[in-house]
DNA sequence: TATTGTTATACTCTATAACTATA
DNA sequence: TATAGTTATAGAGTATAACAATA
């Protein structure tokens, strides 16, 4: 493991820096969601979809794919496998009968915290740290995402 | 654009707080990356082999895989694509015939170029920090990413 | 024998466009 | 007409396995 530090930048380009490091953290993590995805026989798609879903407000099959910031039309499939699995139920609705609503299942809610239980962590690198870092890494990156606004 | 804060956590549990709100920062630039890319006509993986890339050292395909994170045999397609582009050359190396290396044609350069100009701009959350959150994210950062190896 | 890069293959994720059944 | 979900399709990204040339 290394390999692209050298991507750097004018040595004062704190900016970047921090970007590239970020990234790496990133690409640690995804690694390690492809490996539980994996260890439970799913893909990390199916897992992000489960791990979207409550049963104390029902989504529809539009709400999941903009959870995902995917398009509908990718929908259809993923809930196809969840279904098959036995893991979510589509169910039409009264209101309105082109929607459906997903249902978790027993199953689906049962291998849903099996999954906020695996996913609770965060990457390695970032629990590695020592408090006092993690500390000032969260006031840090609050002002970060907070200058978003 | 929302949809996931419900992850939440323990209210001690800094490394999960700090996962969070690099995700944000990450949703936003990855978001931008797209657009980036998408302008200079390029998939955004494109994008990041070109930024990997470097004369001054030249990479192996084995090194640019490493350096995305993906496997070798995907980084023939993508090389191909760049070289049939006029951005780059791959070039046989007489210390070892095997090895191709990888060099940016003046083309290469100047895309790569544009390319660092448009990104460094990237990620607004971290550009807007101050210089002692920039300098505080890159040391700890550092660690984190230290403590992988 | 082991390694670098390539090819072949297959699966996932993605968007666009056309369709259906409702509204 | 417009919307929710589906289907068909195509392209990008990914990994695995087998291969040629070279070490």
């Amino acid at each position: 493991m290394e390999a692209q530090a050298e991507v750097s930048t004018a040595p004062d380009d704190l900016g970047g820096r921090a970007w590239e490091l970020m990234f790496e953290v990133f690409k640690s993590a995804k690694a390690y969601m492809e490996v539980v995805a994996a260890g439970l026989d799913m893909t990390p798609q199916q897992v992000y979809a489960l791990k979207s879903l409550t049963n104390e407000r029902p989504m529809a099959m539009s709400e999941l794919a903009s959870s995902l910031g995917c398009d509908a039309s990718n929908v259809t499939a993923l809930v196809d496998k969840l279904e098959s699995r036995g893991l979510v139920e589509r169910r039409s609705t009264d209101r309105d009968r082109r929607v459906k609503s997903l249902i978790m299942t027993e199953a689906g809610v049962a291998l849903r915290a099996r999954i906020q239980e695996r996913m609770k962590k965060a990457p390695a690198a970032i629990e590695n740290l020592t408090s006092g870092d993690k500390v000032a890494l969260c006031e840090i990156l609050s002002r970060a995402v907070a200058s978003l606004e």
